[in-house]
RNA sequence: GCGGAUGUGGCGUAAUUGGUAGCCGCGCUAGACUUAGGAUCUAGUGCCGAGAGGCGUAGGAGUUCGAGUCUCCUCAUCCGCACCA
């Protein structure tokens, strides 16, 4: 019988299903392993091509854990929430939760033709209301617990109000938006609302008003890192800055933790640099400069203490709060004009501006707590509200944009460490003496800025501390499609529903659409309020709420009473391998780090990390096909004869041209203005040229995986995509040299079979030493390979072993069903289907991977590559008994060494025992 | 500008610890089978050279008996961040 793929796969899928073999449970007799994907996003456009090759990786590596003895935890689900749906609802009307179930449809469907063994009774997807009432649930948790910075852990916010009740604020050291001081009698004093308002100031949901990433287009916010180059990702629209109230996550109060943490787990260098550079940590003072005349102080943060001699003046942000208190009479009307010129600017003009320098002078000064000298405050707009104190004190001689700045405005450049020349530009290296520095002089950089430190704490001015550049995460979008917020508001303080009332369901609305008034579209649902009819919430939750903390949930998806059960996460702890893009580094890899890690904090999950192995599978870009039409004419040139000719460039169809050759008369029907078209051939053959390009449908560049699977099967595409190169690599979708794959699969067929193919075979006699060699070669390379995710590799290694016994004529029983075991996590289907032909009851899922016999390829004797000085120059073959004397008296006999050595005495000879032999001359 | 990664035949890639550079596959060339071939099978295929041989892992230097692999410099491509004080 031919190698039918198609009947194979599509018996065997549903055997699968029918017998659910992939079913996971808890047990505790087994060690477990979990590994996940990334879920999707449900797109109407399908099932992305790149979708599958992180699939394929992880799936193999499920099969091949579960074959080693391990309950394997392989879930698969779908991150449904999201602008896409509600963009297509506002267009037509339809009800998002309608398209994206067609569109789940659509995309389990083409997953379960691939032959993944996922736990499909564990599906979920994050608008599921049962799902997200865990989501709103953590959501209250996050809102009734604020963060302690010397225990490095969420507490409940009932200790912070004891603590107020008792001290105030003093002896506080907490994350909080702003430093607050009051004392116990002042708290106590409070009315309700002041008080709600002040715990809004150490929660870890708060509600606040910040500058956030507006886009006019979606009607909606946009978190930092939905926003590339001021427009947004999704779309692709202009994102502007504008103040608004926001529900925020204060993520920041982990960043130590979420940098700490990185440390212990295996994720390749690079994400964990990203999300480093992302966190951006740096080490310096917090110093507060006494303004003049006044009781306010000015108060920066600075990396270089040590130059606080250097200081010729002090700069602002825009936004600064000090401003409109301290600008003198005589220069309200030119800062007032500036501002007016600044604050409007959108990001993308002042991004696009970077290089104009703008400021004003406030005519206040602040005096310099050691000099006592009066130094000048500017506003300036390269100083950024967001970072920092939104403050800075400047020292031009030692940075660069304070440079600019001073020379632009003729303010004084004053050296303060010796190394660089000030004349021509800003010394910037932390390294150098210090000069005219007081108390520093002669110090380096380091100490000087330690006694620095030491000084302004007696001072009581300021402190040594650590800042951040991660901001806290804007968690409101003003969107239908998200899961509502479990608040609503009380005299405008909002307070969170009771647990019990969860989850709260997404209300209908007769259109997905902004009010009238510009509220978000959930304010159109009648009776959006409370029993006791206080107003809802009418923003929702951002697409990441959904996908932070959805691989716990898997653990325990269908629990009614909890999040997951305490037994479930005892067992399964967390994610040993995480498959994905590296396109997530800043958004859901640390908000699902943050998530995690506050779960841990209140004693719900085991575990600090939520990801221990992450596998990041590289880009898949499109491979375009071209066609050289000469300027005029209905003349097509093929690629190796089109410099004769002045020639435009035009896409073609990818699925006319196969191994870069067009199909002249697919392409003459492809489109009517083709049909007469004329071609100047090299070879009796059109070429076509090629690029790499961004996989679109208007460069006609677009495969899809189903038509691949359709030609070839599931197993090909499974075992090409990984064939392709290392899984961390972008790679092109070429499908060039997806039949030889098909081949290999074939003649593996081919092994189980005689006379032709038209019979299944095995024969029962003992493989010989030479079967069993290529055997437990292979047993080796390919669990090796499997342990480093190199599957690529593993991919040719079948196919030697496979071309090996192929010229062996091979058809033993105990050689080839311990192959197909290790093929089986590649290629499922084919390998299923000969397990079976070979009289096995049970799935070849459940067979118990070869054990790799060492003895089976040892060798007798080695092949020595002899070079003369590093050059290979001829091979012989000797017994690895030998001892390296009677290797060199060997070598040394030989007539052909001889000829090489050319009566030359060899100064050395260096002999690697089953390596080389490297004769010096 | 800062940080990270990558660079090997016509193409995708391999070489796990410094030890025969180019495995496996595509493509290409030749042959077999075939009514036919964009099917299948067999052989060949890094470059230069008729050959002996020489040259080859982005380029240059170095360490070493020996470097794709280690060190330094340069270049190119990709990714991330980008007034982060």
């Amino acid at each position: 019988m031919e190698y039918n793929f198609r009947k194979i796969e599509e018996k065997w899928q549903k055997v699968w299903k029918e017998t659910e073999v992939y079913k996971t449970d808890v047990n505790f007799s087994k060690p477990k392993f979990y590994i996940l994907d990334m879920f999707p996003y449900p797109s109407g456009a399908g099932l992305h091509v790149g979708h599958p090759l992180g699939y394929i990786a992880s799936d193999i590596f499920a099969r091949y854990k579960r074959q080693k003895g391990f309950n394997v935890l392989h879930p698969m689900g779908y991150d449904s929430f999201g602008l896409p749906a509600e963009q297509y609802a506002i267009q037509t009307g339809e009800h998002p939760a309608i398209s994206t179930e067609r569109n789940i449809k659509r995309y389990r469907s083409q997953l379960d033709r691939l032959g993944f063994s996922f736990d499909w009774n564990r599906e979920f997807k994050t608008s599921d209301p049962s799902y997200y009432r865990w989501t709103q649930w953590t959501f209250i948790q996050l809102f009734h617990h604020y963060y302690c910075n010397d225990l490095q852990k969420a507490k409940p916010i009932a200790d912070l109000i004891s603590h107020f009740e008792k001290h105030g604020t003093e002896q506080l050291n907490v994350a909080s938006t702003n430093l607050l001081n009051f004392t116990s009698e002042e708290w106590k004093e409070f009315s309700e609302n002041e008080k709600q308002n002040v715990l809004l100031n150490y929660r870890l949901a708060y509600i606040a008003e910040t500058w956030v990433n507006w886009c006019p287009k979606l009607g909606c916010v946009l978190a930092n890192d939905e926003v590339v180059n001021c427009l947004s990702v999704r779309g692709g629209f202009a994102v502007e800055r504008k103040l608004m109230k926001q529900w925020i996550l204060r993520v920041s109060a982990y960043a130590d933790r979420l940098l700490e943490g990185l440390n212990k787990l295996q994720w390749n260098d690079s994400i964990k640099e990203i999300q480093r550079n992302w966190i951006g940590r740096s080490e310096g003072a917090f110093i507060q400069f006494p303004i003049q005349n006044s009781e306010l102080t000015v108060d920066v943060f600075t990396t270089r203490p040590d130059t606080i001699f250097g200081v010729s003046y002090m700069a602002l942000c825009p936004e600064h709060s000090l401003i409109d208190k301290i600008t003198t009479q005589e220069r309200k009307d030119e800062v007032a004009q500036f501002l007016s010129e600044v604050i409007n600017l959108s990001e993308v003009e002042r991004a696009a501006e970077a290089k104009k320098i703008r400021g004003v002078f406030t005519g206040a000064y602040v005096i310099h707590p050691f000099t006592n000298e009066p130094i000048p405050i500017w506003i300036a707009d390269y100083v950024l509200a967001g970072y920092g104190t939104g403050a800075i004190m400047a020292v031009p001689a030692h940075d660069s944009r304070d440079y600019a700045f001073a020379k632009y405005f003729n303010l004084p450049i004053k050296e303060v460490i010796a190394g660089g020349d000030i004349t021509k530009e800003a010394f910037e290296a932390k390294e150098g003496i210090c000069v005219n520095s007081s108390f520093i002089d002669g110090k380096n950089v380091y100490d000087g800025g330690k006694a620095v430190i030491d000084k302004i704490i007696e001072k009581k001015i300021g402190h040594g501390t650590v800042n951040y550049r991660l901001r806290d995460a804007i968690f409101s979008r003003q969107r239908y499609w998200g899961e509502p917020f479990p608040i609503y508001y009380k005299d405008g303080v909002p307070y969170t529903l009771d647990e019990e009332e969860l989850p709260l369901t997404l209300p209908q609305v007769d259109k997905f659409l902004p009010t009238e008034q510009g509220e978000p579209p959930l304010a159109r649902a009648e009776n959006w309020k409370t029993k006791d009819g206080y107003p809802l919430e009418t923003c929702t939750m951002p697409g990441f709420a959904g996908s932070s903390g959805y691989y716990l949930r898997y653990m325990d998806p269908h629990n009614n009473d909890e999040y997951f059960s305490k037994e479930a996460n005892e067992y399964w702890q967390n994610v040993d391998v995480y498959v994905g893009g590296a396109e997530h580094a800043t958004g859901h890899l640390i908000y699902a780090r943050f998530w995690n890690k506050f779960l841990f904090d209140i004693g719900l999950c085991c575990r600090d990390e939520p990801f221990e192995k992450l596998i990041n599978q590289g880009m898949i870009q499109g491979r375009s096909n071209f066609v050289y039409k000469i300027i005029g004419t209905n003349t097509f040139v093929s690629y190796g004869e089109k410099d004769k000719y002045s020639v435009i460039p035009l896409h073609v169809d990818v699925n006319l041209v196969k191994n870069d050759r067009l199909n002249i008369e697919k392409f003459k029907q492809w489109q009517p203005e083709f049909a007469n078209a004329e071609f100047i051939l090299e070879n009796g053959k059109y070429i076509c040229g090629w690029e790499m390009e961004k996989m679109s449908k208007s460069k006609f560049n677009v495969q899809n995986p189903d038509d691949l699977v359709e030609k070839y099967g599931a197993d090909t595409l499974r075992m090409y995509e990984m064939f392709l190169g290392p899984i961390e690599l972008s790679k092109p979708w070429d499908t060039n040299g997806i039949e030889g794959v098909h081949r290999f699969l074939k003649k593996f067929w081919r092994l189980f079979h005689q006379n032709d193919n038209s019979e299944f075979y095995l024969s029962t006699d003992k493989p010989s030493a030479q079967e069993l060699k290529i055997l437990h070669k292979t047993i080796k390379k390919v669990q090796d390979d499997n342990e480093r995710f190199s599957f690529n590799t593993a991919v040719s290694t079948f196919m030697i072993a496979t071309n090996e016994l192929l010229d062996l004529q091979c058809n033993k029983r105990d050689i080839l069903l311990p192959l197909a075991i290790l093929l089986s996590a590649y290629a499922p289907h084919i390998t299923e289907e000969l397990w079976h032909l070979a009289g096995n009851k049970n799935s070849i899922v459940d067979a118990n991977y070869p054990i790799f016999d060492a003895s089976c390829v040892e060798e007798t004797s080695h092949i020595y590559p002899i070079s003369f000085n590093g050059k290979t120059r001829l091979q012989r073959e000797f017994s690895v008994q030998l001892t390296q004397k009677e290797l060199e008296a060997l070598v040394l006999a030989d007539a052909e060494v001889q000829k090489w050595l050319d009566n030359k005495t060899p100064k050395r000879i260096i002999i690697v025992p089953k390596k080389i032999i490297n004769i010096v001359v």
